[in-house]
DNA sequence: TTTAGCACTCTTTTCTCTCGACTGCTAAAC
DNA sequence: GTTTAGCAGTCGAGAGAAAAGAGTGCTAAA
């Protein structure tokens, strides 16, 4: 619905107001791109943009400024997705190859190789529990009163968890508990641990209240809890200009330490391959200021968590999405071969 | 060594200051705290602790802000330790009573609540695995090619790692397993797991490599990697007065962004109970707008982990050491129950 | 030894002025 | 019809000057 030219010069303002953090002039741009007309000719198409909403002034005789629907046109169709070196897919490359024992560890490799290449601060979180199914319960006896359980789930996610216990336990008592809970739990999806299945044990199986009572209570406790969310680079977005002002740095790092807040941003809104969410377009005050650019890591869609970027809405959107895109599609890779 | 009446005004100063971030002018003084002496006296006694350098001036016409020697001083004699209510005092215990599994968890417990009554950072870190001898080992299987492998230190930390195969492993090799690792660690620190240890197995044992090397691999890294860092409340100190300056605000994200900084700091000199670093004490330059208070979370003389508080280093010294004096304590009691 | 009083110092705030960067518009050129 | 040169007008950033205010140090008296 924009011309070619209005395209043009609409991608040339953000890409110089994403690489310098100015208002842009009309003369800045005949200087700097390509563009062969004069910047009496910009300011009139400037005009334009700005009258359609893409374009916002600070004031009178100032440069321009994308608006948030400005960025959103930027991302929607004028963003690069091949904007990657070679090094950096190397460097990609090599960082992903690290032989690794837990899922999470890669999830937490991928995302500092995020951090690291874009150079803005990267968050990941796990998988929601709810998509995830029970393959295999194993209880452990350490010692004489404590239990270690292992869930192994069907993403490869491996949950563990310690049980005391005021009297000792049986190595008999341990096989039984590994009958039972893989009798009623294999296959199951993770929610099938709740009340009713602690009901049926304590009536049906008729088993000692004094060791499942912990035990359920703890299953209880892991299923429940929230992820963990994994940060990296915090420091790196301080470097940036924007974080000059004391609000948005305040604001950052609220964000940051709420971790309601994170796993709010994280686990909503996956139409896509990659979602951007410029601004409080997530109906956040506090994101006024930033964007949030994430993806699912993803295996035979099974969901292995979530990786974001965290940064300012002045953030290199190209970079940031072809970055991701190559992550993405290295970690689909990566799984299906072990 | 210094007068009654200078302590008492230093310690004024001091209190004043930490409560106000403004430099305290004599006028100030006799106004808030209840001295018996006209301004024109407390200016006399100010001039003698600046010249001994327990007071600093921003410039001529300032009033005194505490320099260095003047925290150390304030830290080392006139600090409160019993500056806690009954109501904290209640918020803990009930804290600190929760029930956990992990030992960890008490740690984590201990530190938001630190953070919490507070309103500075706290951080944790848990114990350094030198100081742990192995009680126990247990190899479990998950799956066909996956063992899990659990170690159960004296000082009721458990590490747990999972090991992949790229062959099955049997019922038997599980067995093998456990038998000769419990043989040669039980009761040995975690250090004993080392070359030599890898290399008797090699040779002595004669047993498959294909099973043994991931093992010690894994099990090497468990030993030598680095202890996971806690942090709550980050945020609050953003607060502060202090962070309004950009750089300081800077330095603050870094340090704490900085994992071997932070280990750093929280695993070194422990001459007492409470530990008291006042800015550069620690020859380290990022520090010198902070402080930090540590302590050790022991019990039975054994080390849980270090805990500690960074803040500005205008903090209130006597609530945070007489919050730590309580917390430590209640943990230590804790321990000793159960 | 303490205190009142006052001159002096230095910061903070406010105001004004100038400089410079851009824009928007008009009128001419293509 | 579109593009461009030219120029008046707008606004912010920065420099300086001036005034206000907070506090000290010193002197001399209590």
């Amino acid at each position: 619905m924009l011309e070619e030219r209005k395209k043009q010069i609409l991608q040339a303002i953000i890409d110089e107001y994403i690489s310098t953090a100015e208002p842009v002039s009309s003369g800045a741009l005949v200087n700097r791109h390509g563009l062969n007309c004069s910047s009496a000719t910009i300011r009139n198409e400037m005009a334009e943009l700005e009258k359609a909403g893409y374009l916002d002034k600070p004031h009178t005789s100032s440069g321009r400024i994308p608006s948030a629907q400005g960025y959103r046109f930027y991302v929607d169709e004028l963003v690069k997705e091949d904007d990657i070196s070679l090094e950096e897919i190397r460097y990609i490359t090599s960082k992903l190859e690290t032989r690794v024992n837990a899922i999470e560890d890669l999830t937490k490799i991928a995302t500092s190789t995020l951090s690291e290449i874009t150079h803005y601060t990267s968050v990941a979180i796990g998988p929601q529990n709810g998509f995830q199914n029970i393959e295999e319960v194993k209880f452990v006896l350490l010692g004489t009163r404590m239990l270690m359980a292992v869930i192994l789930t069907d993403t490869g996610i491996i949950k563990e968890t310690i049980i005391k216990f005021d009297e000792n336990i049986t190595e008999e008592q341990v096989n039984t508990l590994n009958f039972i809970f893989n009798n009623k739990l294999k296959g199951k999806p993770l929610e099938a641990i709740n009340k009713p299945l602690e009901e049926y044990i304590f009536s049906e199986m008729n088993y000692s209240l004094a060791v499942i009572k912990p035990v359920m209570e703890q299953f209880n406790k892991v299923v429940n809890e929230e992820s963990k969310v994994y940060l990296e680079g915090a420091n790196k977005s301080f470097e940036l200009p924007e974080f000059k002002s004391l609000e948005v740095a305040r604001n950052f790092i609220n964000l940051l330490d709420t971790k309601e807040m994170m796993l709010d941003l994280l686990n909503t809104g996956f139409a896509k391959d990659i979602n951007v969410y410029i601004g409080d377009e997530k109906e956040n005050k506090k994101l006024k200021d930033f964007s949030i650019v994430t993806f699912k890591h993803r295996y035979q869609n099974k969901d292995l968590g979530t990786i974001g970027i965290i940064g300012p809405k002045r953030m290199d959107y190209s970079k940031v999405i072809s970055v991701m895109k190559y992550i993405s599609k290295k970690l689909n890779e990566k799984e299906s071969e072990g």
